[in-house]
DNA sequence: ACGTAACGGTACTTAATAAGTAACATGACT
DNA sequence: AGTCATGTTACTTATTAAGTACCGTTACGT
């Protein structure tokens, strides 16, 4: 399949939402991702769902943050999307009668398995409002770094 | 994409090989995991030149070890395979202007790569070997447990 | 009321990639 | 010489998100 990108996608697209005081239509997202406002509404959908953003149709519709980003996870916003599948990686057999092939099988599911955690705990730590404050922090750094540049 | 199922029938394929002093041809592995030979040829190509496994044609041919498997770590074959692809999921573009965009990819990018980090170290952390003795381990609690319950 | 803007949903096509398949040249044992 | 098996190339199939098109429904604004 194609890399599944609708993760990052979405948080992209829920900075912009928390930046904006008005609806912002499935058009304009479409813009911003590159893609078309079928896609974007199919994939806000389970956003929608999950309580994280809601949507008005008709004259000046779009959609809205229902929440704001300082209480909304990286979890929850993953979850939102049904937990898309994490790895391309797999095992063939659940069940496999071959007691090595159930050995094989299970080291490569414990690693997967390990490393989902790692994903999960990973995504948990943060609020989406988060990554806009680390970004921040990154451009500060930057500018301090050129400015230190400059007077060298 | 279909799911890679490589890593856990490599492995299953190393522990049988193991297990036997003769060659054993692609035919016969490729009735192990239920697949054909062309397949098996291709796959195990790259632990022939990682120096895993040797192969030999004609009458009496086919794949044999070319260490002990208390040699092999799971890495070792993750690599021999050429490090496939571990994640169904990633980013769209790699250098964004939008720096909302640029703060969603490194977040989802930071997420990925500890799992990665945590993938390989689980890999890094056993020989093939090891997966025997696991299963061993297990087959003997099992035992142990059955003939304590018809002890009771 | 009417027209337009926007979502909601269905159905279909495209893209990417491992699996799966077929065929044949090459090499090695008996 | 004949058969067995690898090595290699080329092609098809399966899977799933992305991408696309279309239309019904709803709501705002005049």
């Amino acid at each position: 399949m194609r890399t599944d990108n609708r993760l990052s996608r979405i948080l992209h697209v829920l900075m912009h939402l928390g930046e904006s005081d008005e609806p912002i239509t499935s058009d304009m997202i479409g813009q911003m991702l590159g893609t078309n406002p079928s896609l974007v509404r199919r994939t806000m959908g389970g956003l929608r769902e999950a309580g994280i953003v809601g949507s008005t149709k008709g004259h000046r519709g779009g959609w809205l943050l229902e929440k704001p980003l300082t209480e909304v996870s990286l979890t929850e916003v993953y979850a939102a999307l049904g937990e898309p599948k994490l790895f391309a990686m797999g095992t063939s057999d659940d069940t496999p009668t071959c007691l090595l092939e159930q050995a094989a099988n299970a080291a490569t599911q414990n690693a997967l398995e390990a490393a989902r955690m790692t994903f999960l705990k990973s995504l948990s730590s943060q609020k989406v409002s988060d990554l806009i404050d680390e970004k921040r922090e990154e451009i500060a750094a930057f500018q301090k770094r050129r400015e230190k540049a400059q007077s060298d």
